[in-house]
DNA sequence: TCAAAAATCATGCATTTGCGGTATTGTCGG
DNA sequence: CCGACAATACCGCAAATGCATGATTTTTGA
């Protein structure tokens, strides 16, 4: 006999958090074992018994939900967390990756897809909202802008530039392509020059696609 | 009456090019536009008369999946490209992402999926394989090393981080901030010595979690 | 084949930066 | 109340860096 996948649901809004754990419970292979207001309360009564899988909204009183998977996290390293939440918005959903959630799912979506996120989560992928998976391929995009600029430099400038954005100081540069000191500064000046900008930092920021 | 989404297809193998194409073209909804055993091929005939997806096998003869996409990408911008391959390596993930695909779907999926899979795609969404999903945002985690080490920064000391990942020079930076120069050479100094690092780059690159 | 582009190296100068020491002030927890 | 720490600030040195000018050799593409 197979186990159930157990769920818990961080989410202050009472008629939310009540239909969530009924749609868990009701459904064959779920077990709702814990509902909490707050993220404090989560806190306090997560790590020990950890679950598979924690529902957690965004917006709560006190402690937001991305904070509380951060700690949670660390606390309960096999639980894998879902956002619940009703906006989309850029810096939550990276802020929330960032923290540790494995998945991202507006709370519009249908009951039966929520479950079927539930299962998929807990069998090890990341299923995200289709405008939330959008946005975070988009992320990986690397601009037409941005290509283009880099395509300006010749290979041994890109070459160079990748040294720097390792950290490398041009004698190190030099050192590692056997050039001398100088030709290296040279490529740099020329580099600043194709890319308009006028330290390491920037030039690097541009280089890894980095605004 | 809804019109079908049209697709071609990009796969060098035979086999697989002709069940691909009968299984898109068979089902209801979707129309297979054309196909093409190697990426050349592609490129010469699609633009022009772009469909509104593209499957896209990775391991082609000549040039590659990914590169073809790269280029396909900003002469068809309408259309959306899922790359559907036997591997899932972490380069070509994130190579296929930054090209500017939009769907990274392993072929052994099952038929049902594929279609399910195309259509989402079309619809704006970005779907992926689960195990894919997981590696995407598992590179947006931040480990519990980088966090820790992060965290022995003071405020003041994270944000002079902030200002320097941005390009600022030291002076810039106290400007910003109303302090003087000596001030912020004083705090870079200390970031230095908790990050163990021993340049502006290394700095960056930890605060902004790039290996 | 010939001109343009790229890669190489040098010299020089002013500024920025990395690194060291020192000191004052304010805050906060024990 | 006191010690630890954070934030502020200064001085100084040596090295790294940014910027300018100039020049030679390879490579390359038209």
């Amino acid at each position: 006999m197979k186990t159930s996948i157990t769920v818990a649901i961080v989410e202050d809004k009472e008629a939310i958090r009540q239909s969530l754990a009924i749609l868990v419970d009701g459904a064959d292979g779920f077990m709702c074992q814990a509902t909490f207001e707050t993220a404090e309360a989560a806190l306090d009564h997560l790590p020990g018994h950890c679950v598979d899988v924690v529902l957690m909204d965004i917006d709560l009183p006190g402690m937001n939900g991305i904070d509380c998977v951060r700690l949670l996290k660390t606390l309960c390293p096999n639980t894998q967390f879902m956002m619940c939440t009703m906006y989309d918005e850029d810096e939550t959903v990276f802020e929330a990756l960032k923290a540790g959630a494995n998945s991202y799912i507006l709370k519009r979506s249908p009951p039966h897809k929520l479950l079927e996120a539930i299962t998929e989560l807990h069998d090890g992928g990341s299923p995200m909202s289709s405008t939330i998976a959008r946005k975070i391929a988009g992320s990986f995009h690397i601009s037409a802008a941005a290509l283009n600029e880099l395509s300006v430099l010749t290979p041994r400038e890109r070459e160079i530039l990748d040294r720097l954005s390792k950290g490398y100081s041009h004698k190190e540069v030099a050192n590692e392509l056997f050039v001398s000191p100088t030709t290296v500064r040279k490529h740099i000046f020329n580099i600043y020059e194709k890319l308009q900008v006028h330290s390491k930092v920037e030039a690097v920021n541009k280089y890894l696609g980095r605004k």
